[in-house]
DNA sequence: ACTCTGTATTGATGTTCATCTATACAGAAG
DNA sequence: CTTCTGTATAGATGAACATCAATACAGAGT
């Protein structure tokens, strides 16, 4: 499932890896710049996470941790191309402060990004940091 | 990475699916049970989620969302054959009601199972609650 | 300039939550 | 039965959070 790179397993709890279904080096970044790249860890079967690892990774799991945002993130994720505009995906039973504030939330914990187009304002997911999160809750490595 | 029942796919949002790298049934049943088999849905990036299971899934997601939580299944996931004693793991910076606290917000979770053995509680991961969860998270079915 | 629509921010409020101390419970060993 | 150790529960407290109404901001069109 995992392919580990194995020169830094033993050594320090933020480290490399790339998933099979995937196959793209994951180089070590910040992860709220919503860039490619994401700093993960090894699954959780392989090595216990590290105080810092810890909040950091737990920070994406409460993001998705509310009704209201993992739907509105599976709204955006199911949309094509992965990417919706915010009127698109509003009609979530809260109000529209509301839903602005989650997806801020969403945003934050780097698990999507968003862009201005005119009037809308497009939210798309952020693959890696999300392929990243699924990596570690992988249990055979 | 997935192989999905087409099936079920445009019908409902509940289904079932298997997992490649861990090929077995999941059929649906209650979470809370601690039992093999959960209820879970297609990946997020297939259909967006209904509000019941939205409810559902972040609630599990919320478990992991505390990084002393999210340390401490960790540790228990990472110990040999998947369990560990409390007293292995509770060494996490927090007092032991603390950690018994988070202890049992992850088994009603769904996400681990405890057994008392003599003076020592044994905490063992869910795998197939794991590998849903991993599984709503994957970006490329 | 003005207005209209889509989205974000502010401030307030009630709820949830993480944490602690104190205490209770369970099993083992005297 | 009593004591000791490991784990769980109860109750309290301060912080974080989800939500809303009101308001601000950004573009587009008239």
């Amino acid at each position: 499932m995992f392919i580990y790179t194995e020169e830094l397993a033993g050594d320090i709890d933020t480290c490399q890896y790339r998933r099979m279904s995937n196959p793209q080096m994951l180089p070590i970044l910040e992860a709220d710049t919503g860039a490619e790249t994401v700093p993960c860890c090894a699954p959780l079967s392989r090595q216990p996470l590290g105080a810092e690892d810890s909040e950091r990774i737990a920070a994406m799991f409460k993001a998705l941790g509310d009704p209201v945002r993992l739907r509105l993130f599976s709204l955006i994720a199911s949309h094509e191309g992965g990417e919706a505009c915010v009127c698109d995906i509003a009609d979530v039973g809260v109000s529209q402060p509301t839903v602005s504030h989650h997806l801020k939330k969403l945003r934050d914990a780097g698990l999507v990004t968003s862009e201005r187009r005119g009037t809308w304002v497009y939210y798309k997911v952020a693959p890696s940091v999300v392929a990243a999160l699924a990596g570690v809750l992988d249990l055979n490595p």
